[in-house]
DNA sequence: ACACAAACTTGAATCATTCAAGATTATGTG
DNA sequence: CACATAATCTTGAATGATTCAAGTTTGTGT
């Protein structure tokens, strides 16, 4: 698969990269649950570990709202942004609407090195809105 | 002074209030610290207290970028952004580009009603830059 | 001055995440 | 194909910001 990354093909780390891609913006909790199914008892630990080795690789992205624990993606390099539900916290993926890293306009403001604009917009998500207006 | 908010006026809460305003970007435990330096000993449940209720009541911002602990900074409602050191986590305000609410463009994407966007660049301070380059 | 709700104190609990030590295992080599 | 070794996983405990809960104090309007 993608060992391109100097990383050790290992069961656990198949089925973590996997359930990332099949889970987008799953919170660790739900990829150790996702994990065990698919091969039994393992380590929250471990989990945590090829998180962490996967991060560092690129291979998926870490993203954490304000209020929300740690949520990972699998799609990376496209510089994408999220749209987080004030009262859910459903996270959906937003493409940059002016084009490709649009928002390093204000680079280099106070001495920064800027290299990552982040992105996120606070709203209500589709289910949540409606709720909200009855 | 701020009462106009409905709070009621003690001293912690004027402390704290003052502590923000004099260190923008504090996290909670310097925010305790600096109230100690002028009230002697106070619970740092207060703290926790006073700040939600100042967040609450729009009298400071809570932000808290990937990473850090919770900061708070007395600068609210006008939509200015951040930029964060990824090596020493220090925060700097950048106004917007733009203009006001610039980065709104993408709205009601996926059905999301947002209202805010926030946006924090990456990056790095002058310090850490030039101590990089050495 | 009083009453009552809001705010504070004290002390313990929660929970995601990390640390540490030892057992397993994937991978390149002989 | 067996081995050595470093990377990875397991187990179990620790950390640390934040929150919960119960009881006491205090600000505010009457």
């Amino acid at each position: 698969m993608l060992r391109g990354a100097e990383l050790r093909v290992t069961r656990p780390r198949m089925a973590v990269l996997s359930a990332v891609h099949d889970h987008p913006h799953a919170d660790t909790d739900s990829i150790i649950h996702v994990v065990r199914e698919n091969l039994g008892e393992v380590s929250h630990q471990a989990v945590y570990d090829v998180l962490h080795a996967l991060t560092d690789a690129g291979l998926v992205r870490r993203i954490q709202p304000m209020g929300s624990v740690a949520r990972y993606e699998a799609r990376v390099g496209d510089n994408h942004h999220h749209a987080v539900c004030r009262s859910c916290g459903a996270v959906a993926d937003v493409d940059c609407a002016v084009g490709a890293m649009p928002c390093l306009t204000a680079s280099d403001h106070h001495g920064f090195t800027i290299d990552e604009a982040e992105v996120i917009y606070w709203g209500l998500c589709p289910d949540c809105s409606s709720a909200h207006q009855s």
